[in-house]
RNA sequence: GUGGGCGUAGCUCAGCUGGUAGAGCACUGGAUUGUGGCUCCAGUGGUCGCGGGUUCAAAUCCCGUCGCUCACCCCA
C-alpha cells in the first residue's frame, strides 16, 4: 500500500513555495516598519493552555484538537491557534512592566481536527499579531492600519473590512444575559443549532445564516446599545483614527467572535472568490487574558491570518513575477565538454549568477528544449570546437543571438546585459 | 459529526441504454549530423481506486470499502 499524505494536509511545492516566500517576506518588511518583532513558540503545548486560553465550551476545545499524551504520560497539544502561546511565553519571559509595549508576530502551522473543505485544512499556517500592553484605541487602529498596508504590500483587492465591538469584559457579560433574556421567548422558532448556541453562546445566535433566525435576531438588543461610556468612546477613537488615514470600512453588529477571550474590538477581513471559507483574517481586542493565565493585568491586541486563503487570493500580475529565472543554461557536449562545464558553472556561479545545466548528456536539441523550459535568460553552448579553442557560444534565447566569448567575457556580458 | 459530487495515461478529461479503453497537454524521437520556442509526423505510457456480486461479457449495472472534493457546523 502506498503511503499517501494525511488528510487534510498538503505539501508546498516548488511553483507555490515562491509565494509563500514572498508573502512572508513582505511580512517581515512590512511589520518591521511598525515596530513588530518576529516570536517563534513551540508547535506543541500543555493542553491546559489551550483549554483555559481559547475557552472549554468552544468548538476547538471541545472537538478540533489534536491532543495526546507523551511517554511522561503528560497530556500535550498541538496548537490550534497562536494567541495562547504568545500570551504564555510573555508571562513565563516577563517581557511586561509598567509602560511597557510588547508588539510581536509569529508565521508557523496549526493544528484543528475538522473536516477539510475550501480553505480549511488540519494543517494550516497562519500569520498573527499580537500587541500587547496598551488599552488605547490607537493601538487597535495601528494593528488594522498595518494589516492593510500589509495587504496592499501584495497588491490584494476586493477586500472588506468589518469592524464590530463586544465591549468590556463586563458590558459583554451583562449583553450576554440581556440577550438571553430577550432570546428565552422565541427559542421553539430558532433552529437547532441556535438552540444549543442559546446556553453555550448566545452571541452566535446573532449571526445565525437560518433565515428565521436572522429575523428574530433584527429585533433582538443588539451590542451597540448594551455599551460602557468607555466603550462606545472606545470604538469611535478607533473608526476615528481609521478614517483618519483613509481605510475604509463597514460596521457590522453581527460580527461575533468565536473565541472566548475578546471583548472590546473585533474584526475580520473578507475576500472575494474564496468559497464558503472568505475570512482572511479575524481578530480583536483580548484585556483580559494575561490575567486569565495569572500574569498582570495587560490589554492586547491581536489577529490572525490564514496563509493558505491568504495566497489564493494573490493577484496574478504580482505571482508571475515570482517564478524563477536562471541566468544562464549551459548546453555541454561531449564527455570533455562536460568536464570542463562543471567548473565554468561554478565560476558563473561564484560570480553572482543563477545557472542550470543538464546532467543527462543528450542530443543538442533536447539540451536546448531544457533549457528553453527551464527559461533561462542566456544559453552557454561547449562542444569540441569550444573547449578546444576556449571560447563558448552565448546565445540570447531572447532575440537568438549568439556571440563567441571566453568565460570572463560571457559572464560580463550577462552580469551588464550587453549585446552578445 | 452530517449531507452532496467525484475516483479512467504524469496532468485535464471523454467513453451514449454492458461488447473488453480514447483525446488534448506533457514526455521521447524524427522532419532540421551541434541550436530552443511555432508547425508536421511517429512513438512510450493505463491491474479503468480497491474488494465482491450480476452476466457469455463490466470502466459502464449492484453492494461494500478506501480516497479526494464541496457544503453544513465552526473558523484563519
Amino acid at each position: 500500500m502506498k503511503i499517501k499524505r494525511i488528510r487534510g494536509v498538503n505539501d508546498i511545492l516548488p511553483g507555490d513555495i515562491e509565494k509563500w516566500q514572498w508573502v512572508e517576506q513582505t511580512a517581515h518588511r512590512t511589520f518591521a516598519r511598525y515596530g513588530f518583532s518576529e516570536i517563534r513558540t513551540p508547535i506543541f503545548e500543555s493542553t491546559r493552555l489551550f483549554a483555559r486560553g481559547i475557552g472549554e465550551a468552544t468548538d476547538i476545545v471541545e472537538k478540533e484538537m489534536y491532543t495526546f499524551q507523551d511517554k511522561s504520560g503528560d497530556s500535550v497539544t498541538l496548537r490550534p491557534e497562536g494567541t495562547a502561546s504568545v500570551v504564555r511565553s510573555f508571562i513565563e519571559n516577563k517581557m511586561y512592566g509598567p509602560g511597557q509595549l510588547s508588539k510581536l508576530y509569529y508565521i508557523g502551522p496549526m493544528f484543528r481536527y475538522e473536516r477539510p473543505q475550501a480553505g480549511r485544512f488540519r494543517q494550516f499556517y497562519q500569520i498573527g499579531v499580537e500587541a500587547m500592553g496598551s488599552g488605547q484605541p490607537a493601538l487597535d487602529a495601528e494593528a488594522i492600519a498595518m494589516l492593510m498596508e500589509f495587504y496592499r504590500e501584495l497588491g490584494l483587492t476586493g477586500l472588506t473590512l468589518q469592524l464590530n465591538t463586544l465591549g468590556s469584559a463586563n458590558s459583554r457579560a451583562r449583553y450576554r444575559e440581556i440577550l438571553k433574556e430577550a432570546i428565552r421567548e422565541h427559542l421553539p422558532d430558532l433552529c437547532e443549532n441556535c438552540k444549543a448556541r442559546y446556553e453555550r453562546n448566545p452571541l452566535r445566535v446573532l449571526d445565525c445564516k437560518v433565515e428565521t433566525c436572522g429575523e428574530i435576531a433584527a429585533h433582538l438588543p443588539a451590542i451597540r446599545d448594551n455599551l460602557d461610556e468607555e466603550d462606545r468612546d472606545h470604538f469611535q477613537q478607533v473608526q476615528d483614527y481609521l478614517k483618519s488615514v483613509g481605510q475604509d470600512f463597514m460596521i457590522n453588529d453581527r460580527l461575533v467572535r468565536g473565541l472566548d477571550y475578546y471583548c472590546r474590538t473585533t474584526f475580520e477581513v473578507t475576500a472575494e472568490g474564496l468559497g464558503a471559507q472568505n475570512a482572511v483574517c479575524g481578530g480583536g481586542r483580548y484585556d483580559g487574558l494575561v490575567e486569565e493565565f495569572e500574569g498582570p493585568a495587560t490589554p492586547c491586541f491581536g489577529f490572525a491570518m490564514g496563509m493558505e486563503r491568504l495566497i489564493s487570493v494573490l493577484p496574478q500580475d504580482k505571482t508571475q513575477a515570482l517564478e524563477p529565472r536562471p541566468d544562464a543554461f549551459l548546453v555541454l557536449l561531449g564527455e570533455d565538454a562536460g568536464r570542463a562545464g562543471f567548473g565554468l558553472a561554478e565560476q558563473m556561479r561564484r560570480a553572482g549568477l543563477s545557472v542550470s545545466r543538464d546532467f543527462e548528456g543528450g542530443s543538442m536539441k533536447s539540451q536546448m528544449r531544457k533549457a528553453n523550459k527551464s527559461n533561462c535568460r542566456y544559453a552557454v553552448i561547449a562542444g569540441e570546437d569550444e573547449i578546444k579553442s576556449g571560447k563558448f557560444q552565448l546565445k540570447n534565447m531572447e532575440t537568438s543571438e549568439q556571440g563567441l566569448h571566453t568565460k570572463e567575457a560571457l559572464i560580463e556580458t550577462i552580469i551588464g546585459g550587453k549585446p552578445v
